[in-house]
DNA sequence: AGCACGCCGACT
DNA sequence: GTCGGCGTGCTC
C-alpha cells in the first residue's frame, strides 16, 4: 500500500514535500528524494494518507536510516522552533544534524584501527625469529591487554606499522575496527571543594528536583562559586546514569571552565567548538546520541546534540546576548533549552551574575526557583567606584590625566588593569580639518573607520577596506584628522605613557587569526600581561589574576543609544567586570568616564546593586510596553530600490490589520543603506505570544506572494535582542 | 543549497 | 551573434 511521507527537503525555504512510499520509513529518518532535476537529502518529517499537492507525486528514492536519525524530542524541538521563530523547517532541521549527515554519510560511531592477538603470546613468541627483538617486544605488549590496542596507543609506545605487519603476516594478530571512545580522564579526579552554607543550599535544592522539570536561576556574584554549584549537581546526575548538557556563551573563552569539568568528573565529555573538523564533530555527536559520551560542552548550536538519558541542562551566563542567533534562524538557545528541558522533563540551570531581565521576570512570577550567592570565596575588600566627570575634562586620546594617573599607579604596584572600549579601530571618523569632509562607505550610510596598523580605513558593516586617503577629495586640503578613539588609538596611547609594561590587546582585529586569542589569553592569566586595552570581547569569563583596576572609557554609549537593551547590557557589563577587579590584599577600583555623572541609573547601579538597577529598568519596560511584558517581532526588508521596499512592507502591514498587534513602520533600519541595499523594517508588538505568532504566520503567506518578481530580501526576528 | 533560466556586458 | 557572469525563482 502507498502512502504520503512528508519529507522535509533541507534548504529550500519550506516545511516539507509530500512524496509516495510503499515502505513506511521512521520518523526523523533520512532519504534521499528526486527534487526537481536532482536528487537530494531530506528528513521524514511525517506520514499521512492523503495529500494537499494537486501534482503528482514523486517517489522516494532511498530510505537511508532504519532507525530516526533525529530523535523524536529533537524533532519536536524542531518543530517548535519552526512555529514560534516563523521559521521553515527545512532552515531548522539542518542545525540537529553534523554536515557528514547531511551528506548522507552512514550512522556510525567513529571507528578506529585497533590490533589484538589471536594466540597466546607464548605461541606468537614460537613463530617470531629470535632476533626481531622489535616484534618480541611488541607481542608483550599487546599481550599485557585484554582488549584490541588502538593503532595510535602501538605508535605512542614506540612501535610502528611496519612491526606490525610484521605480526600481521606472521598470523599472530588481527586487525579490527573498534569505537573510538574518547579517553577517560586518567589523571587523579579533583576532589569537590568545601562549599558554603548558599553553595550547599543551592545544590540540595536542585538534586531535591532531579526527576522532573524545573527552572533554577542561579544568581551568584562573580567568585561566588557557581561553577561548584554546576560540578557538584552533575555529580548526582551521573550518578542516576544520566546525561548532561552544559551551554556556555563562547566556548574559546572559557577555558579554565572546561579544564575543571573535565578534571572533576571520570566519564567520557564532549567538547563541541569552532576547530573541530567534520569527522570530529560526527564522532561527538555520534557518541552524545549513542550515550557514550556523559557530558557535552558547548556553545549555542550544541543545543541540538541528541541525548537519549539527557538528566539535566545547564545554561552559563544565561544573560549573554550570544546565545541568541543573529542571522539565518533567529533562535535564543536559552528559550529553546526552557523548552527542551520542558519537554523531557528534566531541571535546567540558569547561571548568571547579572540575569537578563526575563529571566528576573520570570523568577517574579514564581516562574523559575532563585539560588543566590552572594559570599565571594575570597575574602576581597569591597569596590570602589568612581565617576569622572569628563564635560569639563581635557581627554588626551580618550583619556583624562586622572584616569591615566590611576592607571599608573595600580602598574606600579605590580597589579594588573583592563580598559574598555567598545569600537575596534583607530579612530571611528577621519574629517577634513578645512572643509568638514568624512570619509564615508560608498555602499552604506556609515563612515570609514581609521585602522592605522593596516593602513587602511574600514567599513564595519560591510567591511570595505581602502588606503587611507593622503588628502581631502573635496578640497584637497593634506589636513585629515583622526576623530573619537578606538582600540588601536587607546593601546597607542597607553603604550607610549606606559613604556615598561606588558600590553594586549583584545578586540575582533587582534585576534581573527586562529589561537590568537588563546595566547593573549594565557598572557594575561599567566599575569605576564599587565595592562589589557579591548572591547567587550574581554569582559567574558576569564580569570585576571592581579586586576586591581577596570577603566570604562565609553560608558555614555549605553545612556544615548536608543535601542531598549542598551541600559541593560551596560549594566551588565560593568557588574562583570566590576567583579573581577580586587585581591585578597588589594581593594578593586572601577572608573567611568561619562559625560552624564549624574544618571540615576548609573548611581543606583553603583550604589545599590544589579538587582535593583534590573527593577527599576523592568519598571521602564513596562511603562514603555517592552520585553518582558510585550512581545516584540522586528521584520526587516531589504532591495536596491526603496519603493519596492517600502511597498512590501506597507503590504504585509496592511495583512496584520485584522490581528490584535501594533504595527510601527515602516521606518528605515539604522543603517538605512548598506551594501547598496536600502534596509527598512516593521516593528510588531504584541501582548502575548499567542497573537503574536498567529498575526506573523498570517503576513507570512501574504508575504511570500508579495515578494514574487520585486527583488525584495526579508526576514523575521522574533523576541529581538536590539532593533537596528 | 543547488540548479535552471534569463538578462546583461564583453568578446569573436 | 555567442559565451558566460550573476541575480532570481523554484522545487512534491
Amino acid at each position: 500500500m502507498t502512502q504520503v511521507v512528508q519529507v522535509c527537503v533541507l534548504h529550500t525555504n519550506r516545511d516539507y514535500f509530500d512524496y509516495t512510499s510503499t515502505v513506511e520509513p521512521s520518523l526523523g529518518a533520512r532519504v534521499w528524494v528526486p527534487f526537481r532535476t536532482t536528487t537530494r537529502l531530506g528528513i521524514v518529517v511525517g506520514v499521512q494518507a492523503s495529500t494537499h499537492c494537486n501534482k503528482p507525486l514523486k517517489s522516494i528514492t532511498t530510505v537511508i536510516d532504519d532507525e530516526p536519525m533525529i530523535p523524536k524530542e529533537l524533532l519536536s524541538l524542531c518543530h517548535w522552533i519552526s512555529q514560534y521563530y516563523q521559521s521553515p523547517l527545512s532552515e531548522i532541521l539542518p542545525l540537529a544534524l553534523p554536515k557528514k549527515y547531511r551528506q548522507g554519510a552512514a550512522c556510525q560511531l567513529p571507528q578506529i584501527e585497533s590490533y589484538q592477538l589471536t594466540v597466546s603470546a607464548g605461541s606468537a613468541h614460537q613463530k617470531i625469529g629470535v632476533r626481531a627483538t622489535r616484534q618480541h617486544a611488541l607481542i608483550d605488549f599487546l599481550s599485557n591487554r585484554l582488549d584490541p590496542v588502538p593503532k595510535k596507543t602501538i605508535l605512542q609506545a614506540g612501535f610502528n606499522t611496519s612491526l606490525l605487519n610484521a605480526l600481521h603476516i606472521a598470523q599472530v594478530l588481527k586487525r579490527c575496527e573498534s569505537i573510538d571512545i574518547p579517553l577517560i580522564q586518567e589523571a587523579p579526579i579533583e576532589a569537590p571543594l568545601p562549599v558554603n552554607k548558599e553553595q550547599g543550599i543551592a545544590i540540595q535544592s536542585i538534586v531535591e528536583h532531579l526527576s522532573s522539570y524545573r527552572c533554577f536561576l542561579l544568581q551568584g556574584v562573580t567568585g561566588s562559586g557557581k561553577t561548584e554549584v554546576y560540578l557538584q549537581v552533575i555529580v548526582h546526575v551521573l550518578a542516576l546514569g544520566r546525561q548532561v548538557l552544559i551551554l556556555v556563551p563562547e566556548i574559546g573563552l572559557t577555558p579554565q571552565l572546561l579544564a575543571r569539568f573535565t578534571a572533576r568528573f571520570h566519564v567520557p565529555i564532549a567538547v563541541f567548538h569552532s576547530n573541530l573538523n567534520d569527522t570530529q564533530r560526527q564522532a561527538a555527536w555520534q557518541l552524545a546520541r549513542d550515550n557514550h559520551v556523559k557530558l557535552v560542552i558547548g556553545t549555542r548550536s550544541a543545543l541540538f546534540t541528541p541525548m537519549p538519558a539527557l538528566g539535566l541542562i545547564v545554561i552559563d551566563e544565561e544573560h549573554d546576548a550570544s546565545f541568541k542567533q543573529m542571522d539565518g534562524v533567529r533562535y535564543h538557545a536559552r528559550d529553546a533549552a526552557l523548552m527542551r528541558a520542558h519537554a523531557t522533563n528534566i531541571p535546567i540551570i540558569l547561571g548568571s551574575a547579572t540575569p537578563s531581565l526575563e529571566s528576573i521576570n520570570n523568577y517574579l512570577r514564581q516562574k523559575y526557583t532563585l539560588l543566590r550567592l552572594t559570599q565571594k570565596a575570597l575574602n576581597s575588600p569591597p569596590l570602589y567606584f568612581e565617576i569622572i566627570d569628563i564635560r569639563t575634562q581635557v581627554l588626551t586620546h580618550g583619556i583624562t590625566a586622572r584616569t591615566l594617573a590611576v592607571i599608573k599607579t595600580h602598574l606600579a604596584q605590580d597589579n594588573q588593569v583592563l580598559v574598555f572600549i567598545n569600537r575596534r579601530g583607530f579612530a571611528p571618523v577621519m574629517l577634513c580639518h578645512h572643509c568638514g569632509w568624512m570619509a564615508d562607505c560608498r555602499a552604506c550610510d556609515s563612515h570609514l573607520t581609521l585602522h592605522k596598523d593596516s593602513h587602511q580605513v574600514v567599513c564595519h558593516h560591510c567591511g570595505l577596506r581602502q588606503s587611507v586617503p593622503k588628502q581631502c577629495p573635496n578640497c584637497q586640503h593634506r589636513e585629515l584628522v583622526p576623530v573619537g578613539i578606538g582600540t588601536q588609538r587607546v593601546f597607542n596611547y597607553l603604550a607610549s605613557e606606559c613604556p615598561k609594561i606588558t600590553m594586549v590587546r583584545i578586540d575582533r582585529d587582534e585576534v581573527s587569526q586562529k589561537y590568537a586569542l588563546e595566547t593573549h589569553l594565557a598572557r594575561i592569566n599567566s599575569g605576564e600581561a599587565q595592562l589589557m586595552v579591548g572591547t567587550q570581547l574581554l569582559a567574558k569569563g576569564h580569570h585576571f589574576p592581579r586586576l586591581t583596576l577596570v577603566v570604562v572609557l565609553d560608558a555614555d554609549n549605553g545612556f544615548y543609544n536608543q535601542d531598549f537593551r542598551a541600559l541593560e547590557q551596560l549594566g551588565q557589563l560593568l557588574t562583570q567586570v566590576a567583579g573581577r577587579a580586587g585581591r585578597a590584599e588589594f581593594p578593586g577600583q572601577v572608573l567611568i568616564q561619562t559625560h552624564l555623572p549624574h544618571h540615576p541609573l548609573l548611581n543606583q547601579l553603583i550604589q545599590e546593586g544589579y538587582e535593583a538597577f534590573a527593577q527599576t529598568l523592568l519598571l521602564s519596560r513596562r511603562e514603555a510596553n517592552l520585553p518582558p511584558y510585550y512581545f516584540l517581532a522586528v521584520i526587516r526588508a531589504q532591495a536596491t530600490q526603496v519603493e519596492r521596499v517600502l511597498t512590501f512592507l506597507h503590504a504585509i502591514k496592511e495583512a496584520m490589520v485584522t490581528h490584535p498587534v501594533t504595527v510601527l513602520g515602516p521606518a528605515p533600519a539604522p543603517l538605512a543603506r548598506k551594501a547598496h541595499q536600502h534596509r527598512l523594517q516593521l516593528l510588531v508588538k504584541a501582548s502575548s505570544r499567542i497573537t503574536l505568532a498567529a498575526a506573523l504566520k498570517h503576513m507570512r503567506t501574504h508575504a511570500a506572494l508579495a515578494t514574487i518578481g520585486t527583488g525584495v530580501r526579508w526576514n523575521i526576528d522574533v523576541d529581538p535582542m536590539d532593533l537596528s
